[in-house]
DNA sequence: TCTTGACTTGGACTTCGTCCATTGTAGGAT
DNA sequence: ATCCTACAATGGACGAAGTCCAAGTCAAGA
């Protein structure tokens, strides 16, 4: 993903090899990787990264809003940089395989005024729970 | 919560005092409590209670599908006795506040055939996230 | 009341993540 | 091309949340 490299150094970031890293390893569709599996395959590229690296790098992609942070199961929070369109997400509640998917229509719409409680809702996240072919059997 | 613990009786729940006040601190309405504010909870009613039956008791109560399990923000899971209805959350994003919502219709059935992968999708979890009156200003 | 298997205890352990003092370096200035 | 320095990386200690397990306790049926 040249592309977030470049949006990236535009905002003024530094460009060390670290961060090159993490942000190559997380790219694609459909990636959804924990904290320590981005750490893991960074290693391969760059030994010596530390784990703490990659959190921080983590983090400031995610305050940046170039990746979104997932803890769809209460375990290690996943990075997906798929964040450049607003979608949702389905799980499988036996391998916990993670597809994005698209929303049909505005979910936030759909929260009647008389159960916003007087909150000044912004956004709502949403995670469809099944079981996937595989596991299916 | 007497329905509660008379439903578990029937289920033959072996009837002990953690368990009973466990239930007893877990009842009302709009209360999301960690483990451990349950346990701190359970000691001023039972002070020698274990944390690890804390745990045990409300992963039961969660298999038996009398309490729903909810980790809103990556810290630690909340545990909701309010499972009788189906209903959503919404969260305040500044100070956390939980409030149960409503659902206006059925939400699994606005994710289109062609975005479900085979899956068999069963559920849907949604949260709101928001500003609550007092942190609005 | 006796018995027994289910339940509880508490402390060690694991996982996930944060913190911080020290060391290194990207990239602008000269 | 080299120097500076503020920003970034390191790694190891620390902390929060949760699990595990061997030993002790007790609810409830016989």
């Amino acid at each position: 993903m040249s592309d977030l490299l470049e949006r990236l150094r535009a905002r003024g970031w530094r460009m060390t090899s670290q961060r090159r890293v993490v942000a190559e390893v997380l790219s694609g569709e459909h990636v959804h990787l924990t904290a320590d599996e981005v750490h893991a395959r960074a290693v391969e590229r760059l030994p010596e990264i530390a784990r703490a690296t990659v959190y921080n790098t983590l983090g400031e992609l995610v305050s940046l809003g170039e990746v979104v942070e997932l803890s769809t199961d209460g375990r290690a929070k996943r990075y997906d940089p798929n964040a450049r369109r607003p979608h949702q997400h389905l799980v499988c509640t036996e391998c916990g395989t993670i597809r994005d998917v698209r929303p049909a229509g505005d979910p936030l719409a759909v929260l009647p005024d008389s159960e916003r409680y007087g909150f000044t809702v912004s956004k709502v996240d949403v995670t469809y729970r099944g079981l996937c072919p595989s596991c299916a059997g």
